[in-house]
DNA sequence: GATCTGTGATAACCTATGTGAAAGGCGCAA
DNA sequence: TTGCGCCTTTCACATAGGTTATCACAGATC
């Protein structure tokens, strides 16, 4: 199977919810003979308003959700990393009501409707994983929401970060400490409802305290236990264990 | 039929994205058979980390879903009116990662599971119906965190007013330019981000430019076409509008 | 190697919104 | 009818974060 590799990120998301055979996965790899899309870092994957006629499956790179006001404010309303589905709700809205963008250069496949389709017919749990990937979607971006309500700059950027890291970690993309993070300080400002300039004054205390290291688009959290405290980070809104799942109990 | 004007919402809501044969329709009559649950203005209906049992469908009244940190601090990140379900992602998901409370007296049906499964698999499009409502809650969660992010606080209280009438027309229940507004400054003030205190004054701002009118619990929107401008607001994201739908355009 | 362009670092200054406190009004319970 | 509690309204004051501008640097581009 050559595209094995390719389908790692998307089978440790997977694999999370639901216990899949190695029928189910090999299904998964086919998903990837799907022809490979590319772009370039900063562009438009998708546009708001637009009718998509694929399921965008990130292989990788890191992309986002991000809405605009008519003038010209962004907010970034979601990041996706290798193994995310970017709009699995196409199948039932025709209308995109956010448009997606490149951070990085991304490659994803896209993969048409039906083909999605017979695959969940044929592998029932891969359907409920796919289901319960885009429930945890919309977990992290209630709890975003909770970011930007009520957390102060210092106290929401610690949050990003240990979400990403968490993340990163579920498909294996880290090392140690660190990981890649190639958000610019203005991208952060677009996820935080910050500005660029204090998202700069507040990274620079995050280090002089000695919590973080940032640079040359990777991230490395020194005091693990510290950011978590000042971030009151809980990861039960990942949803990343496992156990206590209704799938599993019923496997 | 004698729950027929219970079910009114609901269908309401639903028939925005199917087209529902009267035997759909006699079929979701039923679910309102089920016991009425009735809780007390400000009385919690789930709490963030139990594992629920049911599916709830509002009945009657204001409910919201709201997230809380451990020093305090509370969020409001989604309101729920009659016809809304409150966790179709029980079905997966197994603990709640957020807590839902009564604005106001709730009455609400909690479906068990297993029925919803019967219903949904001898009428399917019911089930695609459900998942359309469960997008559009979705697609309003990521436009509040524009709001929160981008929206000064003017802005964001006059998008949440404009945001509440729709979906209380959508389910007639709006009088001319006014709607029941049950919510508190303080409860404006969790769901929006801000101070009760800087909620007073943006409302009396609104009303000394004769935006709206806001008293006893009851909205009035005296200035439609200017209110807009001023939220930059866009119904796109509510999807209301049958047309264009790709079940539509299956049906 | 010269030049661009995007990114990061900093500074001085400004303002939208937060804080804490107090007083008044209104609806509901007894 | 009175009283009690929750809301709302207001005030004076404080501050987190926004604005505008400048400079330095590194990686692309020619």
């Amino acid at each position: 199977m050559p595209n094995f590799e390719r389908v790692r990120p998307l089978v440790h998301n997977l694999q999370r919810y639901v216990r899949l055979s190695e029928d189910d996965k090999r299904a998964i790899s086919q998903l990837h003979e799907t022809p490979m899309h590319k772009t370039k870092a900063r562009e438009d994957i998708a546009r708001e308003g637009q009718n998509p006629s694929v399921v965008r499956l990130m292989v990788s790179g890191w992309a986002c959700r991000y809405k605009d006001l008519p003038d010209g404010r962004r907010q970034i309303v979601g990041l996706f990393i290798p193994g995310d589905f970017c709009d699995l709700n196409v199948y039932i809205l025709k209308r995109m009501d956010h448009s997606i963008g490149a951070i990085t250069p991304v490659n994803y496949v896209g993969i048409p409707p039906s083909q999605l389709d017979n695959l969940i017919h044929a592998h029932p749990r891969v359907g409920q994983a796919l289901l319960w990937h885009e429930l945890v979607q919309d977990s992290i971006t209630r709890e975003w929401l909770l970011n930007l309500g009520q957390r102060s700059a210092f106290e929401r950027i610690a949050h990003l970060f240990m979400e990403m890291f968490m993340r990163m970690r579920a498909i294996e993309h880290t090392e140690g400490r660190t990981c890649p993070f190639p958000l610019t300080q203005s991208d952060l400002a677009e996820a935080t409802g910050l500005t660029p300039v204090h998202i700069n004054r507040t990274l620079q205390e995050m280090r002089r305290e000695g919590l973080i290291e940032l640079s040359s688009k990777r991230l490395c959290i020194l005091d693990w236990d510290r950011l978590k405290e000042i971030a009151m980070f809980n990861p039960d809104y990942l949803h990343l264990d496992h156990e206590g799942s209704y799938l599993d109990a019923n496997a």
